[in-house]
DNA sequence: ATTATATATCGAGATTTCGCGATAAGTCAA
DNA sequence: TTGACTTATCGCGAAATCTCGATATATAAT
């Protein structure tokens, strides 16, 4: 949770790739969900394996990538059966993005 | 002038820490600008020596960081005598900041 | 010209990051 | 239980970053 931990997720080209990616999940993923059932809220969570693919990089290397990603505080996840689901924690993105506006 | 060497530049402790004490230079640094004949404008710039004191880091370190950030378009400088200072490029900054809160 | 001062550049060892393949762990279906 | 599938973790070599001391460059003073 430390803004150095933000800005080193963030000075790579491919992680930052991903959370633009996860603006528009329905833009740049296939449809999610078909395995969540209607009880659960997760709307814009994409999992590993769509998001590896668009990557294009190993399975390995993206699951960390977005480990990373979460314990900066820029992403949340949410584990449904053998599925993990990621989405942007946007209410920590924008108050990460007005701190840079008011501290930087 | 990519994003993404402006988020390395600021993923370290110390190029952080210059960066926000040259916001209040006069408040983190002895007064500048001994040297600068008066009819030069270089409000708010500090000399790397100054900065090296400090950060407590070696002064090729110090040099290097600051040539880092001013390629990255955070720093600009401006070199009178043997003396070169250093300041934010504000207009640049704010301009960052304000594309992170539109696009991040 | 020589010397002193401020900064930049170079080379190097230590640490960190990058990205991979192999494997482990968790879950589901049969 | 076995097998298939999804994700996480481990170990590794390659590349990048960190930080230093030594040295080069530029300017100023004597």
């Amino acid at each position: 949770m430390k803004t150095i931990d933000i800005f080193k997720a963030l000075s790579n080209e491919t992680r930052l790739s991903m959370l633009h990616w996860l603006k528009e999940p329905e833009k740049h993923f296939p449809a999610q969900g078909a395995h969540i059932p209607k009880g659960i809220n997760f709307v814009g969570g994409v999992c590993v394996g769509d998001i590896q693919e668009k990557a294009g990089l190993s399975q390995s290397t993206v699951s960390s990538y977005l480990n990373m990603m979460q314990k900066a505080g820029l992403l949340e996840s949410f584990r449904y059966g053998q599925w993990t689901y990621y989405r942007r924690n946007e209410p920590f993105i924008r108050e990460f993005a007005e701190q840079i506006r008011t501290e930087l």
